[in-house]
DNA sequence: CTCTGTGCAAACTCTTTGCACTACC
DNA sequence: GGTAGTGCAAAGAGTTTGCACAGAG
């Protein structure tokens, strides 16, 4: 699905960096602030920060973007709205996706009475494709 | 357990400021920097900021304490280091352990071919407490 | 034409670093 | 006494803000 449609679709204004960032976002799937900032001044040189963490802020309001802690030194933006879990992988820095049906907790949305709105669930570990490079040496 | 003991077994040096940080983690279990930072100042007005994250590195390298990402705002500290879940309340701030057992994909040690390592599995809602302020009104 | 969005620079928060002084062992 | 730890101030990274100019509808 194209970005103008989407945004469109949210009422939100369509300007040539906020496709920017759908597009880049799109394609990355997961990216950091300063990722998108790169990419998109490779052709939008005065593309700046401040407009890319407006925009993402923006995504975020209008459920088109969730921000990940799963990298302790910044965030992370994932496209992908419904819940899901993320694995990191400590050797190359990767993020995936992780689809694992929801746990009991989670679909009860309670926990020691507690009311559970959101969640994260984020693995840390070695990648598939950095585990078959240990092998290989 | 006693602090000077847990940290002799690890073969930390003492000093009353290891001590502090200790003491006051185990009493609130968790904590950010700054929380355990003004705590010790109380007592110990020559507490510095540098000391104390010099102090909560070497706890997570010893195996003594965790780094936490559920507050995007800071890092948060737990005393706890089995693994577990934590529970963020987004009206009062506060952080709850929580005790479910080990799903699957954690019991197991891998997904999608990726090695699971350590894990961090953050709900966010309104807590017990919150929620029955809720209801009073 | 109007109002919202962008770009720049400066500010802010949390965290880390360098280095001299201190105090454990 | 020697080495490792502390405290201070300054630096650093990521993110946010204020404001004038630009551009979408």
């Amino acid at each position: 699905m194209d970005g103008l449609e989407i945004l469109n679709r949210e009422g939100i204004r369509i300007t040539p960096q906020r496709l920017a960032v759908y597009r880049v976002l799109n394609e990355k799937r997961h990216a950091s602030a300063e990722e998108i900032y790169e990419e998109i001044r490779k052709e939008f040189p005065t593309m700046s920060f401040a407009t890319v963490y407006s925009i993402l802020e923006l995504f975020k309001e209008k459920g088109l973007a969730n921000e990940l802690k799963i990298d302790f030194e910044k965030s992370t933006f994932d496209i992908r709205t419904d819940g899901h879990h993320h694995f990191m992988c400590k050797k190359c820095g990767r993020i995936y996706d992780v689809d694992i049906s929801p746990c009991e907790t989670l679909r009860k949305g309670k926990v020691n009475g507690h009311r559970i709105e959101s969640f994260q669930g984020y693995f840390y570990g070695v990648c598939k494709d950095c585990r078959g490079k240990e092998d290989r040496k």
